[in-house]
This record gives structure tokens, sequence and C-alpha cells, in this order.
DNA sequence: ACATGAATGATAATCATTCTCAAAGATTCA
DNA sequence: TGAATCTTTGAGAATGATTATCATTCATGT
């Protein structure tokens, strides 16, 4: 499946003009096969194990085009650079483990529509929105 | 009432064993006096007016310890530097309008009660959080 | 006032990200 | 298939925000 979406992806790009490449190949299927919400640098590296000549500024330029393009989402987490990860699944919001690091994801229809309500009560419409939550797991001595 | 506000700043800083300096009283006001959200750039830009001497690295190391002793909070909204605004009121989120920069803020009851019983549920506590709705105003005709 | 350790200004360094530009590659069309 | 065209690439310079370095200055307790 990761096949198939990779597939879709480049032909999504093809059809909006953008050229299917090796690099951006490679990095889509790291971005493909990724559970977490890797930055630039790990995906770097771990295009490189597939295509070796995936530069920096590559990975940099074709991060910015899939964006562009809808294909993945980036976040700006406090501390460090931005993540990314596909885009192809539902809007969700996510919980920062502030010990480890792990990042969980989570959805809330209740938020998502107090949100709406309250920006409309305001006179905005939500274009988008990012709800972060930094925690500490419940049981741990510190 | 930003006299009273310094001087209760001034003195809680001198508590925490950390020196009340001319550069420091001239950002501390700044803040104060500020209804806006500025960046560091800008606090300093307002800061020099006060007091020339400040230089951009005591406004960054200023901040640093302000935000620290909880006299500030630092936002890292999307595109640009971090900015900044006073502690000493209650928590709350922020839509931020995408057509003009306005920053308008907010705050919901049932949204915070709704994280926190997200967060338990997974097992985790709350630390802190932040929710930005990036919007545009329901008028507004592109 | 004095001693002492913290804070400062100037500037170098860092980190993430973007830009520049010549060379390589993808696509179109003949 | 091959030339023409127009995009993308790699390498490294450049940028913007922020932090670190270090000799000097200054705030505070005695």
């Amino acid at each position: 499946m990761t096949e198939k979406n990779i597939k879709r992806m480049t032909e999504a790009l093809r059809a909006a003009g953008v050229r299917v490449t090796r690099q951006r190949v490679a990095l889509l299927s790291c971005l493909a096969a990724a559970s977490d919400h890797p930055d630039a640098i790990e995906l770097h590296r771990r295009a490189q194990e597939i295509e070796p000549s995936v530069s920096l500024a590559t990975v940099y330029r074709t991060l910015t085009v899939l964006e562009k393009e809808n294909v993945i989402q980036r976040h700006s987490f406090e501390g460090g650079g931005a993540r990314f990860e596909m885009a192809n699944v539902r809007h969700h919001d996510h919980i920062l483990d502030l010990d480890t690091g792990e990042i969980v994801e989570f959805r809330s229809e209740k938020i998502e529509q107090l949100q709406n309500e309250i920006a409309a009560e305001m006179g905005f419409d939500v274009v988008h929105h990012r709800l972060e939550m930094y925690c500490r797991r419940k049981d741990r001595k510190t």
C-alpha cells in the first residue's frame, strides 16, 4: 500500500506540472514509510539510504513543493526544526511527551467544533489551526 | 498601574536572585506597556528609546530570564521569530488573522476542560499547551 | 566605599532554512 | 531517437533568529 501511495503521489505531482525525479521518489517513499514525525535532517538521512545523491537542499526544496501540493504536512513544535508527516490522513492534533519526546496523535470532534464556533462568534473563518499539548505521563516519577 | 507592575516585577526578580539592571527595567517597561505581541527585534527597538545602551544580545538573554521567572510568555507562531507578552494575565489562546497579521486573544473553558479530559484518557497530564487558529475575517473579499 | 559574582556589549558561532548558479536531467516535439 | 527547452539538482554561500564567548562594567551585600 506504500507502493500504491507513492504511485498516487507521483501522479499527483505530474498532474501539477512538477517533475518526478529520483530524489523526489526517494523522499516520498521515506515519508510514506514513516510512522513518526521526522525532521528535514532525518529525512535526508533516510532518503540517502535509498538514493545516495539526494542533498539536504533538495530535501528542503522538495518538502516545500510537497507541502504546497498538499502531499505532506509541516509541523513546528516547540524546540528544534520543522517536522513532517503525510497529509493523506484525517486532520489531528498532537500530544508531546516532554520527557521522552514521543508524539501521540489525537482528534476531538468536540474541540474542532468549539473552535469553529468561537472563531465564528468573533467574525472569523478558521483556515487551519494547531493544538499541541505538552504533557507528562501520569505515572511518571520525575 | 504599569508603574506598579514594573515594581512588582523587579521585586520578583530580586527575590529570585536576579539583578535588576537598567536594561532589564527598560525591557520590562516596554513589555508592560505593550498591548501587542512584539518580537525580540521590536522589543530591542522600543527598549533603546528608553535606554540606548541595550544590545540585542541582552534583549534575548533577558527575555530568556524573564520567561524562566514566569514574568513573560513566549509564543512561536507560524512564520518569523518568537513573540512575547506579559504573563500576569490569565492563560489564553490566539486567533491570527492571515491577511492582516492581527492577533486576537480568546479563552474557552470548555476547550481547556476537554483538553485535560483527552490527555487524562491517554494517560497524560497537560503541563502546558497552545492552540492557534489561523483565520480570515468572514466578510473579507479576498 | 569594596569586594565579588552577575550582567553587559560586541562580535563570533550556531542552527535551520533558503538562495545562487553552473551542470545534469526530465519532457516535449520533431 | 535527438535536439531544444525548461526544471531540478548539488555544493556551498547567504540569511535570519538565536545563543555563546569573553573582557569589561555594574548591582548588591557587607
